[in-house]
DNA sequence: TCAAAAATACCGGTAAACCAGTAGATAAAA
DNA sequence: TTTTATCTACTGGTTTACCGGTATTTTTGA
């Protein structure tokens, strides 16, 4: 965490060119922030912070590459000094709640007022959680579904779940991946367990709930 | 249609002031385009129509009070010659012509380019209808499902389709229902054909995909 | 009222999914 | 290095889903 009085050297991820200039005019009146660079794509952002110190990433949760889930973690890896406040227009309460478990210090939607993003950033840079009104909102109401735990998937579960929403059965699915349809049937026991679901349409809905599974 | 040597007077109606300040930076650097106002409701950018000419429009369709659908009709309703371009994140085919329908000039995904933006903006201007590299992609490749009509369920499949969603078992569902096991079967059958698909996970993902079951 | 649509039900069969338990081989993290 | 997670694979089952065809009754709409 970077001193209130020091310069805090700001990135921004996000692959909309649009978003990153609007961040970037508002952020220009406050002198105490420099903006490092800005990243259309996880990759960059990554291979630059190797090289580079940043205290805070305003980070796209949704981005071509990688997933921002994801990322967030590498960063929060490398650098764990780095703050990361997610970005989204999403307001499920999972994927919020997802995202701070991957390590990132605050959501905010798009739709924040300037004053409300440059609270936020202060709040997140004092190490504190730092959320926009609306995301405030969302927290505060849980609704009784969201109450389910989101499964971990490991890799090779994710790429069967999406294999298994695309119509492919077990014997389908072991000769495209080259093991045995035993070795399918095992993880996709596992899905049901970790999704507490008794079959493949709870599967379904269950992933789509916690969008783990794009719709198309 | 302005002529193109004259100051065009351009609008922004954007509910993410992010959007908004990128987009007027981006603007900024053109001598031509003058930016008379930027709106984050609907309401207030009728208003301001009402008093004012306005040579272009950047609509998000995506808005807090009215659909930016509607919007864009009453725009081209009361003021003919003012082009929409829309703007937003929405990549689905039925959503951008519909808009189109609806009088819209061409469509922007928000991830376009400033390049990108302006030239959209001059073709438009032009009289032509401008769309982005990505939604350029999504028009004239068609996905299959695109082509897939929507099935009409009759009540009774609507029924089986929202319990086969719940994890329900084709006994569970004849106990529940009070028919034989065999009755259900044939409804999933014909649940199956008429979506087009081969087992349970396809139905759903198509069931979802068509707005047909309740994510919840 | 009469044809079409919908809901009901059956047979016989194959394929796939699901259950319970176990376990070796790798690969990654502590 | 050792533990832990992941991926792999098996046995031996039961249950459910899916396929193709057929057919009666009930409801509904032109």
């Amino acid at each position: 965490m970077p001193l209130m009085n020091d310069t805090i050297v700001l990135a921004i991820v996000d692959d909309h060119p649009i978003v990153i200039e609007g961040l970037r005019t508002l952020l220009k009146e406050e002198p105490q922030i420099s903006i490092a660079g800005s990243f259309t794509r996880g990759k960059d952002f990554m291979d630059f912070l190797q090289h580079n110190k940043v205290d805070l990433v305003l980070l796209d949760i949704m981005l071509p590459d990688t997933s921002g889930m994801d990322l967030c973690r590498d960063i929060k890896k490398m650098s764990p000094d780095t703050v990361v406040l997610a970005l989204s227009n999403h307001t499920e309460r999972s994927i919020i709640l997802q995202i701070l478990q991957n390590g990132a210090s605050g959501y905010l939607v798009k739709n924040v007022s300037s004053t409300e993003l440059l609270n936020c950033l202060k709040e997140a840079l004092k190490g504190e959680i730092a959320f926009s009104k609306e995301v405030k909102e969302i927290i505060t109401r849980p609704a009784q579904h969201e109450f389910k735990k989101v499964p971990t998937l490991t890799k090779r579960e994710k790429q069967i779940l999406q294999l298994v929403s695309q119509g492919k059965t077990t014997p389908m699915m072991a000769q495209e991946l080259n093991v045995s349809p035993l070795t399918i049937e095992t993880h996709r026991r596992n899905l049901l367990q970790k999704f507490d679901v008794k079959n493949v349409a709870e599967l379904m809905m269950a992933a789509v709930q916690h969008k783990m599974i794009t719709g198309i």
